[in-house]
DNA sequence: GGCACACTAGACCAAGTGGTCTATTGATGA
DNA sequence: TCATCAATAGACCACTTGGTCTAGTGTGCC
């Protein structure tokens, strides 16, 4: 489908360089799409494509953490691994792909407000996601205990593409996973 | 100073909207400096521009952990006050600026390798000199606790700003407080 | 068959991009 | 007083940007 491809690139793409770097003559032939059929499927252009692209990375995100709550893995375990796993997709993409949500969060303007909004509720339902499959997990606060993970997890996403390296990641998942056992 | 000036504006705007979102002639007008001035102090354009920006804020960061340690406040307490003094800071100023560092790391491409090289020596700095800091504080296992610190500050700015809300910084640094004291 | 319409295709456009170039200004030292 | 040269000033350029528009294509329905 044009449509699924196109937001398959257009998240790959800004995940790598961000909202504003990417142009969407990039976007186009990275699908292998015409401009037309962008603007068909997307007629408020770009901005729209990148609600499409949030929504999408949003739901997968959900998927992921609902299957971590399945096998009733302990908070501690649950945390240590969303670190060490994400760590691995970073190496995996040699660090080419990062955080779209706290990208999009800092670079869009406060006239964009259909993207805004999508990104602030990509927030909330990360977080009250995470938050549910940590209490499951045995964890005590889990409201604030995934808020701080996240936070944690995209600064070190960041931080492991400024010096590619992953130690970051591992750094901040054993302390957070040692919080989420000691409280 | 023009020159000053120029890296101010550049430094507000890059921090505001991202390093490709603002434009040469934004800074200019920003900074009412003219282009020929520009590229009398930064031959190399606005990446030279940036990797000044860089270094300049990692000045500024240097002083502020150095700050911190001076009257001999516990590693807790600093935790805490780094937070709460970056959601005053993010309030004060209507959540128009946000993290460089972490935004650079993620929008800069691997071919801008002397802007890399900064984003990458500003990590490092900011963790030795937060881990000193912590540690005289009289917090065990500095360094990895520096980094987690870092890595849920950055990424509770981005949150904040996409959220338009300071409790994920308060949350974050609640938490990691509490570990220090722990620890 | 033939109509309808979702979709593809890409030429085209005004506005903006980063960067270059020449002209001028103004302070300093001989 | 004059020469020098860092710094200022902005016109100008090739190129790219996001977006529009018209033309055509394929498929399903009557």
């Amino acid at each position: 489908m044009t449509r699924q491809g196109l937001i398959r690139a257009a998240l790959a793409l800004f995940q790598s360089q961000g909202y504003h770097a990417t142009g969407i003559a990039q976007i186009l032939s990275h699908a292998g799409v015409p401009k037309g059929s962008l603007y068909h499927h997307f007629p408020e252009g770009k901005q729209a494509l990148a609600v499409a692209t949030v929504d999408f990375l949003a739901e997968e995100m959900a998927g992921r953490f609902a299957r971590a709550t399945e096998g009733g893995i302990p908070a501690e375990k649950q945390i240590s691994r969303l670190f060490t796993d994400t760590a691995a997709w970073l190496e995996g993409h040699d660090y080419s792909q990062g955080a779209l949500i706290s990208l999009l969060a800092q670079e869009v303007e406060t006239g964009e407000t259909a993207l805004r909004a999508r990104v602030a509720k990509a927030y909330r339902d990360a977080t009250t996601q995470l938050a549910e499959a940590l209490e499951t997990g045995g964890a005590s606060a889990p409201e604030e205990l995934a808020t701080t993970v996240l936070a944690a997890l995209d600064g070190a996403i960041a931080r492991a593409r400024g010096q590619r390296s992953t130690v970051a990641l591992h750094r901040a998942g054993d302390i957070l996973s040692r919080v989420a056992r000691a409280g």
